[in-house]
DNA sequence: CATTCGATTGGTAACGCTGTCAATAATAAT
DNA sequence: ATTATTATTGACAGCGTTACCAATCGAATG
């Protein structure tokens, strides 16, 4: 109890360094340290202090530490909607490997609004995140301007056909949609369509659109129409157009989908009319637990076997420190 | 540029409040008043402020924020997992509305792990957020303590069966599954089965089978029988199950699946086997689209017409002070 | 005209923590 | 033994903002 005043009930205000400082007998930067696990602390002051700590129910306020050191244990991660199962499980991945270092994620969506965006890059900016996750390529100087004052890392994601700011992860959409036709091909389908939605609004989509129509004009395997639905993607969008496109395109033979939902519709549609849908094993194979522990090789966090450290960049662990040149 | 050093390039350091005061020739609070767009301010020193604010690029630092005055814009949203497309739909709702209030999500997922649960709430409750969202009512002691201490805002979903911590958003399971039981009869159906995963981990699908099962015998419609898989659900689980369960028991007539990816699986098996399947077209109807502006009537957090204010509870918008009584 | 009350603005002191620098103990090197 | 180096601990000063209190000004009151 830090405080406790005699007159009435007290307000039990927060548990704080000084609380365990006091306690333990030992200095408030040294219960920082212990609490932050850095290096060179002895089992002594780490058993005191930590008994300290524990005995108040001490927990670090994050907000101070971050006002002083400027950097947070947060990452901004913004996305454009959670309306996409892509996005749900992109959010899940990237949870699964913060959490294992501490870090937690603030989420923001643009809806694919890039004022919207920028709004929030810049809400997000202000909690002085560790490092920021955007999606896409295409961002504004704004964006990179704001980022860059904060000398943060970027990682750009879902593509990688273009300048990142920093670093992208992602795949190719252009190379993709090439091998999906190139698969088509090859697996002897001969009259292919192409069903989109929301009028291509991830310019994403496009890319991959334009890429499986040209390659599949060199493949001498043109499309035979392709339909772009106004609406946002959705299995009821999937199914209507693709009962309007088989009906309208009876020779139609294989079709691509923009998305999975599109794809999930356009199945329906097909197992209802009675179509022979080849694929449909490998979908259902593929729809498998998307959970599961995933093993990562992180850095040592809590490891300080050697000499000197410092803090690596992405201020989650320790490093040592390189020897200062002699002069 | 809040600082030029004549020597070198000099560090671009952040742009405080003390330059956008510097430079607009008024307070330091001055500034951060009308930032928060406090009321009392006088138009012409909120120009002043806002321009002088413009030409410097200044963006609050909700860190500093958040510190002094112990509350910050975020809102801890702790939820068991990605995986489950219930949770990326709730996530988006969340998401949306706390954006219309200025409000950002920090994210935390426990995979359904209490002891991962606490340690995640209380990683988030370092960050003094404003409010938190929690999953389920089952929630230990801890927990209560340790947001009682914060005394902020709790909202429990997914669940309205028990005794929140103070307020609870969801459906009763229990009704839910009676009212299934009851469509289900009342549609002429006498053989329903239920197939279940995950060993039932989260007790909600426990109490909907339970419930469902109590209901089908009052209707003297009792369960012809049920699985409940080891594994986590998906599509792929639900059809093999399905599969399955047909097989053993040809007579059923009807599933209660307990998520919709086992659902989905058991769609695709009863379509590739020829099995007819009455709901499917209200199935199709209930995937459409799920995004779209949810229009929310809100505090009014920039109009403050009347004479004296406080921060309500929320802290996301101003409230007239009541009068004080004199003595 | 003096007084009151509310509207508007400013000054000061933290919030709780960590970066920086410094000091002391311990150990190794010469 | 003496010096150099490393391990370990502490003191101090803010980080950038807002709560709290005080001051000023104007208009309305009596």
């Amino acid at each position: 109890m830090p405080s406790s005043g005699s007159s009435r009930p007290a307000i039990p205000s927060r548990v704080t360094l000084k609380d365990v400082a006091r306690l333990s007998g030992v200095s408030e930067i040294s219960v920082s340290r212990v609490m932050r696990d850095a290096p060179n602390i002895s089992k002594k002051l780490r058993d005191k202090v930590n008994e300290a700590a524990d005995t108040l129910g001490y927990t670090p306020n994050r907000v101070a530490g971050a006002l002083k050191s400027k950097s947070s244990k947060l990452v901004a991660v913004v996305l454009p909607s959670m309306s996409n199962e892509v996005f749900s499980q992109v959010l899940d991945g990237i949870e699964a490997i913060l959490a294992q270092h501490g870090l937690n994620a603030v989420l923001g969506l643009s809806d694919y609004d890039p004022e919207r965006e920028l709004r929030v890059i810049r809400e997000l900016l202000s909690w002085s995140p560790t490092g920021i996750i955007l999606t896409g390529l295409h961002h504004n100087e704004t964006v990179a301007k704001m980022i860059a004052q904060q000398n943060i890392p970027v990682v750009q994601i879902m593509d990688i056909e273009g300048t990142p700011l920093q670093s992208a992860v992602g795949i190719s959409h252009t190379k993709a949609a090439r091998a999906a036709a190139d698969y088509l091909v090859e697996a002897g389908y001969r009259k292919p369509a192409y069903i989109g939605a929301w009028s291509e609004r991830p310019e994403r989509s496009h890319a991959r659109r334009i890429a499986f129509e040209i390659r599949l004009v060199e493949l001498g395997a043109p499309l035979v129409t392709h339909r772009i639905a106004p609406e946002r993607s959705s299995a009821l969008v999937g199914a209507e157009v693709t009962a309007e496109l088989i009906k309208s395109h009876p020779d139609t033979d294989c079709v691509f989908y923009a998305n999975d939902d599109l794809a999930l519709g356009g199945l329906f549609h097909a197992m209802s009319a009675g179509l022979s849908i080849p694929m449909i094993l490998q979908f259902l194979a593929s729809t498998g637990s998307k959970s599961g522990k995933r093993p990562r090789s992180g850095c040592p966090a809590s490891k300080h076997p050697a000499s000197k450290w410092e803090r690596v960049p992405l201020n989650c662990c320790w490093r040592p420190k390189p020897r200062a040149p002699r002069l």
